[in-house]
DNA sequence: ACGGTAAGGTGTAAAAATTACACTTTACCG
DNA sequence: CGGTAAAGTGTAATTTTTACACCTTACCGT
């Protein structure tokens, strides 16, 4: 018997704020609760830790579950720990974002889970403290795309500059200019234009863009 | 029997990375374990959460226990949860960081717990993965002090424009310009010069100034 | 076949913010 | 009473950011 053991010991759960991009606006996935406590309720999708994984290895697992998808970019957002925040048993939770293409996400499973896409700016009332994860999600998800050139995940491998403006644009809540914008994303070396072209956004055509990882990781330079 | 008894519990912690600014240089107290497993490495103070306390209460109150200090400058700095970080049990951590002006702790409690006031750029190797911890807490600081006027929190009530910047240069690791860095001070109403002259500094003795939170509240614009 | 339409694409000048930079003042101390 | 060491102060150059308008293209409907 040694020292832990005068304390005690907690449940512990994950909690995913899952963004995705579509029609121009950003969006989590959420659902209606199917088990008590908190029956009906929109919610988060989360999990419980288990004896043998890392909190990290839960979320990600966690998010296979729900998305059928690997290797998201993800991010713990952080440890929400009151007392009586699960209203049935003492339950710490972690929540993590993660960032998806939508259009990587079948409608079968999304349905199977019984969760939707809502615009983060249209979120009802929560169980529990999510409401609480999904501002802070979002706020630290916001700081992250203004330093890192992480959107792309929100995007299809190949994209216009104007889907890419427009995701800046529903992520900060405001609208960019669209010569400084583009004036931005030139000097950037590591969003290469290819030479195909998009006829789904408009009559003209717009060019393509993609990421290349490796030009950026040679001179890791971002600001939007 | 509810489906939370399918999963493992497990025992949670907090552990604080303490912030000082003293003597121009950024320090964190830490001090050599003085219990199993790990006994003699050195390591961050931490402290075990209760069944009937929130988990930032928990810090709290591991706080105030190593400085008798309450309602310090405490924000989250995340949850570590690899399944062998702690080498007895499964043990998941979140870690705090605090801000504290280094006059407010008392030298004897200090000594009391066995820790001292240890240069951030001189951090040894720390127990189980409290360096990287310090490392997350550092970035995490940084980025607040930019961005919020929560220095103050590591400086006594009055202070010199000398002090300010020297505080800012060691959180940044880089040298300011004092003449720019005055210009901007000047800009933020609600850092108040005094009648008050420090004559400890220099023989010919600095202003005292304060942060006035009423001021900042009415406008809360900072930018360092 | 052609005019309307709706998104794609492009440059410049003004304003604002940031940076670089050096000397005078003061009061203590020896 | 001269040396010293920190306190205090302004301006010009540079860089960054912002504001702003028109032409192009290809499809679509008539």
């Amino acid at each position: 018997m040694t020292y832990y053991h005068e304390h005690s010991k907690v449940w512990l759960s994950v909690d995913c704020i899952i963004f995705g991009f579509d029609e121009g606006k950003l969006k989590i996935l959420i659902g209606k609760r199917q088990m008590d406590p908190g029956r009906g309720e929109w919610s988060l999708y989360g999990g419980f830790v288990n004896g043998n994984e890392s909190v990290d290895d839960a979320a990600s697992r966690t998010l296979y579950e729900l998305t059928g998808l690997r290797n998201l970019y993800m991010r713990q957002v952080g440890a929400f720990g009151n007392v009586d925040r699960d209203p049935g048993e003492r339950v710490v939770s972690i929540a993590y974002y993660a960032l998806i293409n939508v259009k990587d996400y079948e409608d079968e499973l999304r349905r199977e889970h019984g969760v939707e896409w809502m615009d983060i700016n249209e979120i009802p009332q929560l169980y529990s403290d999510h409401n609480e994860m999904v501002r802070k999600a979002r706020k630290m998800m916001q700081q992250k795309l203004a330093h890192e050139p992480v959107g792309f995940r929100l995007l299809p491998s190949l994209f216009t500059l104007t889907q890419l403006q427009k995701l800046y644009e529903a992520v900060n809540g405001e609208e960019l200019d669209k010569r400084n914008f583009r004036k931005r994303i030139k000097d950037m070396d590591f969003i290469e234009k290819t030479e195909l072209i998009d006829k789904t956004g408009s009559k003209r055509g717009a060019y393509l863009y993609r990421f290349n990882k490796r030009v950026y990781n040679e001179d890791p330079t971002f600001k939007l």
